[in-house]
DNA sequence: GCTCGGGTTTCACTGAGTGAAAGGCTGACT
DNA sequence: AGTCAGCCTTTCACTCAGTGAAACCCGAGC
């Protein structure tokens, strides 16, 4: 039956949704296919049912895309939306004391999810996309999720190469180790032009209910205007007011990792 | 095989999807199996694929719940995030004009779906949830959508029983077809309590490159403290400001409805 | 006209998927 | 302790949902 045996339908589902990217946000069938591995008239079959759902919306164009029902099903997920609102109000009044970059990220494994930004207007520009992944080891939420990672997460990020966004990025596992060890003993992480040379951001986490770390928040501000020892109580203090946001309201977490 | 003949692999997979609501976040797998009418069985194996590409995680406490995974590819919707990363920057200009509330929306078939909501801190409460859906016919991005809306979905809103929110909602056919003819001709709408007694809202529509109303932004404010006429030229302009950035990344929308 | 890339449909074949049945575990109640 | 209900996982004979090579179509570009 299948070209591709023991590969189930609904692995091939989820592979035509994985087919795209912030590049390639929109895809004709043919690309799809190539992209999923899968020869065009299962594609064309598996599409039109998801489409038929939602979950893919085609255009004018031909070109299909994302559809809007996925989204709206991923709102429900409590690490995504559902953080984003519990966490909204404190980061809101942290943007209107700062008038800076207000991000708010969790950790997907060895990588993070960018959940919120709030961009300051005259704020220095950052390469955040809501809903987008990066490296943990370079960003101060970043930082933040690592340092409090299960140790499998850390041996697991601190044995793969380190990614250079800057001259000063910390590659070196040792020192990027020593580092984490520091956040710890703070409560907080600096990230001064590890992810762009006119950037600094302070960062601190956030608690579930059981007291471990299920997300960060930062600040992102224009480094020559920065004092991160004067930012960090700011920032920890909205981490606090959103773990005791998280009581009840954020259910039991995933095993992540 | 199949109990229900004809009922694909990939419907079943979606039913699971479908299962959870804002109401039910968190499901065991013997309610997922319930809510998608599957034998355990088959839920189990469908659902243990999805916890591993991580559309559904299970939490400590046994249940499943909507996983970031979802959302994250939810969140390359040109009409979800897509919509919401143009628009932002009008709409904090809007907030920042007037510290009341600001919402964004479109249109999903006979719905509308909320996009995004920047909420005035003292403003009058909304009871909008981002991600959720709301009748066409009471609210004032729903008037607007509506109004803006093919012929054919018009008829079906119509022809549907409207519901009444509060006892000034607008649920004769008659009344609301006129309301929706004088939004088109001023090319704003008005929510007077349709929705709460203590909230109105003002509406302007938002248009894609093709010219066509693809969504719709407003201003919520309390009642006692609002004059329609005054905010419509704001929200109008907002609505038109955000136009302009749709011109080119937005993409080809697709037919909904 | 020819080529290429975008697709849809057909149909013989098969293995992915099925669900009733059996079994296990836990917690609440008597 | 025993019983019951609810939560699940696993087994296995069976079958039909799914498959993809092949054929076909369309439109654009040369």
């Amino acid at each position: 039956m299948s070209a591709q045996p023991g590969r189930s339908v609904t692995s091939k589902v989820l592979a035509l949704l994985d087919a795209f990217t912030p590049a390639r946000p929109a895809l004709t069938l043919s690309e799809l296919a190539r992209r999923a591995e899968l020869p065009l008239p299962t594609a064309s079959r598996r599409v039109a049912e998801l489409v038929a759902w939602g979950a893919l919306e085609r255009g004018g164009d031909g070109r299909y895309r994302i559809g809007l029902r996925l989204w709206e099903v991923g709102s429900l997920a409590p690490r995504g939306l559902g953080l984003r609102e519990l966490a909204l109000p404190t980061m809101e009044d942290l943007y209107e004391v700062t008038h800076e970059n207000v991000q708010l990220a969790v950790r997907q494994d060895a990588e993070l999810v960018f959940i919120e930004r709030i961009a300051g207007r005259h704020a220095v520009p950052v390469l955040t996309r809501v809903g987008g992944r990066f490296a943990l080891h370079a960003t101060g939420v970043g930082l933040v999720l690592l340092a409090y990672a299960p140790a499998e997460t850390q041996e697991q990020v601190l044995a793969a190469p380190l990614e250079r966004y800057t001259a000063l990025t910390i590659t070196d596992p040792g020192r990027l180790r020593r580092g984490l060890a520091e956040i710890r003993r703070t409560g907080y992480a600096v990230s001064d032009r590890q992810v762009t040379m006119d950037a600094l951001s302070v960062a601190a986490p956030i608690r579930g209910p059981e007291g471990s770390v299920v997300a960060a928040i930062s600040l992102v501000v224009a480094r020559h205007r920065a004092d991160p020892v004067a930012l960090a109580p700011l920032v920890q203090a909205a981490g606090r007011t959103i773990s005791r946001s998280l009581g009840t309201s954020y259910g039991s977490p995933p095993s992540t990792g």
